[in-house]
DNA sequence: GCCGTTTTCGGCCCGACTGTTTTCAGTCG
């Protein structure tokens, strides 16, 4: 089982002892474990082996034991024993935004159900309401709920797809009549929410792929649909599929298995694929089909055909152009990494400079700082750049923006910084003109420069709210403050789209991990796919930028 | 359930909104 297993295992113990309304500091420690888990760098598997799970600060005697079991055998006893009590369907109800472990408790013992659908027809049939502390509100609330689970069932984030896939990839390299493997189709383009992963193999003998891919552990079950193509479906409910070729049809199939159909069906228009025989590179099978190359995130039919037609391919974004990150957090607030460290980590990936953005005091829950905790952390970060000559680590804050479009912190205080990054974090639901008018105040702020995760939107959880965008653009421009493209797959807000948008408004990008752990400051890379998505190059984004040409932005003024 | 002790049990992030009530419980960040 790998530490994300584990994890998921017990946060399951912790929703179902939510929903039983047990102590809620045993449920906090069950929480607790699988985050720590989930961050862990070490590989559980390893750590069993030595016997040292119980060295994990915050697994004590009782999660040790389950552990251990659910490393011999899948599973523990004790979650399979809830299990039998609060069963699946109803730990999914969890994923209904508002809808949380008393009311999930009510609707199971009141009404016995068990799954989203008898949910769904029970809120339909207004049962719901009928039930002690519940009304019309909820009622409606859990349907159009369940629709939006609907709606994108199914879909994997790149933060699950992408790794998936790797894995799959790396383990499919290891057939000898192998030659070549690649992920294609919606996940090649870097499409923020999947159905599948598609993968190319380049083999000599399809049968000896097959016979691999049939004993692929991460496989939940496989099928050989074609004698070309393999089907199936990975943990987590991902499907996959794996689309065979011989070696000199690798190419011509790399092109037709990664772009999307319309731009597929205009660029293959007329040709038989197999005329295309024997390239060496996508390069060419392009230049042969009429082309200059278009790189595979573009490959929507959303213009690069015609870029590509007269030779107007934009320069890319990629991730040796990045010099820096612009948002993540240390323990002063809701952070995992001190400092120093994510210092070094962001020194390893070849950064010049990072900046610590620590939530501002109204987000009590994250441990938000006060001034006087934000200037004490200010001499920390000024001690810390002593050390160090080549490279800077830039004082900074999310700040969050108040409902009227306040800061959570005086002109003087963010006066003080080198980056004000500010950001959304609560009244989601105020309507379009109010939200609109909010974020314009806050970009006004002649000390913010940046706005963080602009719509708030959580990929399968939750949309963005309603902003008008082109007065928001438009405000970011003149006032020169950048948009940022928050990377957690999760978020990718704002999204290629928007971004789009912004490049041709002239407003300038930062592409941001929101790092909470230094693991997280490779998240970056979904954020660079999503800028490729929306066209932008390195000239976009600032934090391609040399320190001084940033210190130039960042001081506006 | 875990931790850290003043070694054997008390402490363990909070504040505001929403929808249900008719004074507050549940959810969320």
């Amino acid at each position: 089982m790998t530490n994300r297993e584990v994890a998921q295992i017990l946060v399951r113990i912790a929703d179902i002892l939510g929903i039983k309304d047990e102590n809620p500091f045993r449920i906090r420690a069950y929480r607790n474990a699988a985050e720590v888990i989930y961050r862990l760098e070490e590989n559980i598997n390893d750590l069993h082996r030595l016997d040292r799970i119980g060295d994990i600060p915050g697994i004590g005697k009782a999660i040790k034991a389950s552990i251990k079991e659910m490393m011999d055998r899948g599973s523990c006893e004790y979650y399979d024993q809830l299990l039998n009590e609060v069963p699946e369907g109803v730990l999914q109800m969890l994923s209904i935004p508002g809808l949380g472990h008393k009311t999930v408790r009510v609707i199971y013992e009141n009404l016995g159900i068990k799954s989203l659908e008898e949910l769904l027809k029970a809120a339909r049939a207004n049962e719901i309401q009928k039930l002690p502390g519940l009304g019309a509100k909820t009622e409606n609330n859990i349907i159009k709920g369940i629709e939006m689970l609907a709606q994108n069932a199914g879909q994997a984030t790149l933060g699950i797809a992408s790794p998936a896939a790797e894995r799959l990839k790396n383990y499919l390299l290891e057939v000898d009549a192998v030659s070549a493997v690649s992920v294609v189709g919606s996940l090649r383009r870097g499409k923020p929410l999947v159905n599948d992963i598609d993968i190319l193999v380049e083999a000599r003998d399809f049968l000896a792929v097959y016979d691999h891919v049939n004993n692929y552990p991460g496989a939940i079950s496989v099928n050989r649909i074609q004698p070309d193509l393999i089907s199936g479906q990975l943990t987590y409910q991902i499907d996959f599929e794996i689309i065979m070729v011989e070696p000199e049809d690798f190419y011509p199939y790399l092109v037709w298995t990664t772009g999307g159909k319309e731009h597929r069906e205009i660029i293959f228009e007329n040709i038989d694929i197999k005329n295309l025989r024997g390239m060496n590179n996508e390069e060419q099978v392009y230049e042969k089909l009429g082309y200059q190359y278009i790189p595979p995130e573009l490959r929507e039919n959303t213009g690069e055909i015609e870029a590509s037609r007269t030779g107007e391919m934009p320069f890319l974004i990629e991730k040796r152009h990045i010099k820096g990150d612009l948002h993540m957090h240390s323990p002063w607030s809701d952070g995992g990494t001190e400092i120093e460290e994510l210092r070094e980590a962001a020194r390893e990936m070849k950064y010049d400079y990072i900046a610590i953005t620590d939530h501002s005091k109204s987000l009590t829950i994250s441990g938000g700082l006060n001034e006087e905790r934000l200037s004490a952390q200010g001499l920390v970060i000024d001690a810390l750049n002593r050390q160090c000559q080549d490279f800077t680590i830039f004082k900074g804050i999310e700040v969050d923006i108040l409902k009227e479009g306040q800061l959570d912190f005086a002109d003087e205080v963010l006066a003080s910084l080198d980056i004000v990054v500010a950001s959304i974090h609560s009244y989601f639901n105020l309507d379009r003109e109010e939200q609109t008018e909010r974020i314009l105040r806050a970009i006004r702020n002649k000390y913010v420069n940046i706005i963080g995760h602009l719509t708030g939107r959580l990929l399968n959880r939750r949309p963005g709210y309603e902003v008008d965008i082109d007065r928001i653009l438009m405000a970011a421009h003149k006032h020169q403050v950048a948009l940022e493209i928050n990377s957690h797959p999760d978020r990718l807000d704002i999204d290629a789209e928007l971004a789009r948008r912004a490049r041709e408004y002239g407003v300038k990008i930062a592409i941001n991990s929101d790092a909470h752990h230094k693991q997280d400051l490779e998240l970056i890379k979904y954020g660079i796919i999503n800028g490729r998505r929306g066209w932008l190059g390195p000239d976009d984004i600032i934090n391609t930028w040399d320190k001084d040409r940033l210190l130039q932005f960042l001081n506006k003024k």
